[in-house]
DNA sequence: GTGAAAGCGCTAACAA
DNA sequence: TTGTTAGCGCTTTCAC
């Protein structure tokens, strides 16, 4: 029942442990009589390779490191699945650590996944995160990364997004069809692609519908929606507004559901007093109060591409001229928090 | 840029690798001189230990492994959160591995981690496990294991639970007290530790209030919660019966919020036609329509528990003859889908 | 067709 | 106080 190594094959077959392994790896100069001995009795006793001394020799070890902010939430999770699966098939394992939207921890978790000698990093960067130089070098001695969501600007390589213009776009134009006018826009840290992204699309929508923007309706959650009072400050402050929003556009998961759990607390009708939008994923939306309208990403689908493009990455060294940036599209699926204005509203 | 070794330092410092290998870890046998001289070049050159040498060496890795069902699940990812704060705080890494509710991929995740040399192993049962030799032979071995939350009947170690009985005859008893009679439970499969011990609770509940234990009213689902079609089924079912319940209590995430998405889907009214009352964590109950009455598992802390109790057992492996189960206690939350039955309904 | 030996990075028993 | 050597499990030259 010990764990069995090479040695003990060639101990028990009276062979060499080299012989061994090269009969293990189906090798074409060895016997098949001795191949077939070896297979045997490897099957027999259950042997496995250790991977650990794989990995040391090669500093390589069939598994790739994930660095997300967080998996509690349903965006994250999804894409998580998305990539085990891909990852499951292609024969990695996958690692995973969460940022906890903290560039210290982001900075941690690198170095350690880079010591564990993982081939490749899926990366979606934490929202404190703007210097970016633990990537930068990586990247530089060879290390393949490919970035999802929230990827950086001015690096080179892979990236998965959603076209967050459009989605941004979209959810608020039917905000403005929907006859709001007063539409805010509750987002991340202003440096994250996804945050500069999508307010540009809610301001494009505005405008094209004629719309002045206005700076006082758009807030920013520095913690990207992890610290609960910051949220609801934000949207009191909205709230406290000499004209105060009739729409609020979340650009996150965990803003949304805070931002809709202000104004309940508060007894906001919604939609009736405030409609509301959200980026997020969560499958729960429908069971809400009002049923929540939603821009949903086609996470399963991200961490699919992201997958393959890093695999791709690893096993074909010879750097790609052209790095691609994949754009997806997201959904806007459309509930009650968003019903129609009535005309005596 | 490169990663450096001992043997880089020894050689650029004129010393032996054993040398250098004392001076980082501060032994007593080494000149203050040449420790300094070598502390200082190293962190100069930012050398890092590389841990697959010592996992090889060792046959251990300062981590942990986890292995749960799923991850999109907010018992689970809370349950992870408190794993990793004290993981983090050892010292040890953690690695977690989604069995999917599957068998298969429990024990494939589990031969993985083993022959990843992980220190010690957290595990929640999938739903479809029911042998659990993969378990006991690590355990012969000498592998630490702590379960959690879905832990096996006749595995002697230590093991984090909640009080489920308790859990579950108060979910039940209130919605007794609330003025229903005919409730119906929509579970796990049978044999799992906490389906048994949820389902008596709510059985002695009934009992002890008069009201007979019908099977009709129990409902297990095979996959836990992760087919769909199942858990629609099961629901169409009591909602079909002659005397459909006026009450369900779902006794997981999963079951709980397909169980509410049919029940809106139907038409039917909660509460007033039928209360509902779930064991989950989710993290928006009070966001639902209606929210929702939950029983909510202290999921940090028995991370947080399960955790101090595992590498307690790591560090120390002189056998402790008696292994633990600790029994924590769960919260009903009463919200709106638990509403006094009025008079009129 | 098979074996001996070296090396991946590190530590520890043994020598000096 | 420091160095030499062997070994963790595996693969791969290089010999035979």
């Amino acid at each position: 029942m010990e764990t069995i190594t090479i040695k003990d094959i060639a101990r028990a077959l009276n062979l060499s442990t080299s012989t061994v392994s090269r009969a293990l790896r189906n090798s074409y100069e060895i016997n098949n009589e001795t191949k077939k001995l070896v297979l045997e009795y490897a099957e027999k006793m259950n042997y496995r390779p250790n991977p650990i001394a794989l990995s040391l020799r090669d500093s390589k070890s069939k598994s790739i490191g994930v660095i997300i902010p967080e998996i509690a939430n349903n965006f994250f999770s999804q894409l998580i699945n998305g990539i085990e699966s891909i990852a499951y098939n292609m024969g990695y394992h996958v690692v995973i650590f969460q940022s906890h939207e903290s560039y210290e921890r982001e900075v941690a978790n690198t170095n350690y996944l880079v010591s564990r000698k993982v081939d490749g990093l899926l990366v979606s960067l934490s929202s404190l995160t703007r210097d970016l130089t633990h990537f930068e070098e990586l990247l530089d001695k060879g290390m393949p990364i490919v970035f999802i969501d929230r990827v950086p600007k001015n690096i080179d390589t892979h990236k998965i997004v959603v076209d967050n213009f459009f989605g941004s776009y979209q959810a608020t134009e039917h905000l403005i069809k929907t006859g709001r006018r007063r539409i805010a826009h509750l987002t991340s840290p202003f440096y994250l692609s996804i945050t500069m992204e999508r307010l540009a699309g809610y301001r494009q929508a505005l405008e094209d519908n004629g719309i002045p923007f206005d700076e006082s309706y758009v807030k920013y959650c520095h913690h990207g929606g992890m610290m609960l009072t910051e949220n609801e400050t934000a949207v009191q402050e909205l709230l406290n507004l000499p004209e105060p929003p009739d729409a609020i556009f979340t650009a996150s998961d965990r803003l949304t559901t805070s931002c809709m759990s202000v104004l309940i607390q508060k007894n906001v009708k919604i939609p009736e007093e405030m409609a509301l939008v959200g980026f997020t994923n969560t499958s729960v939306a429908e069971l809400f109060n009002p049923p929540l309208t939603t821009v949903v990403q086609p996470a399963i689908d991200m961490g699919h591409q992201a997958t393959e493009l890093l695999i791709r990455l690893i096993e074909h060294p010879k750097k790609p001229t052209i790095f691609e940036t994949r754009s997806l599209q997201t959904s806007l699926i459309i509930r009650d928090s968003t019903v129609e204005k009535s005309v005596n509203a």
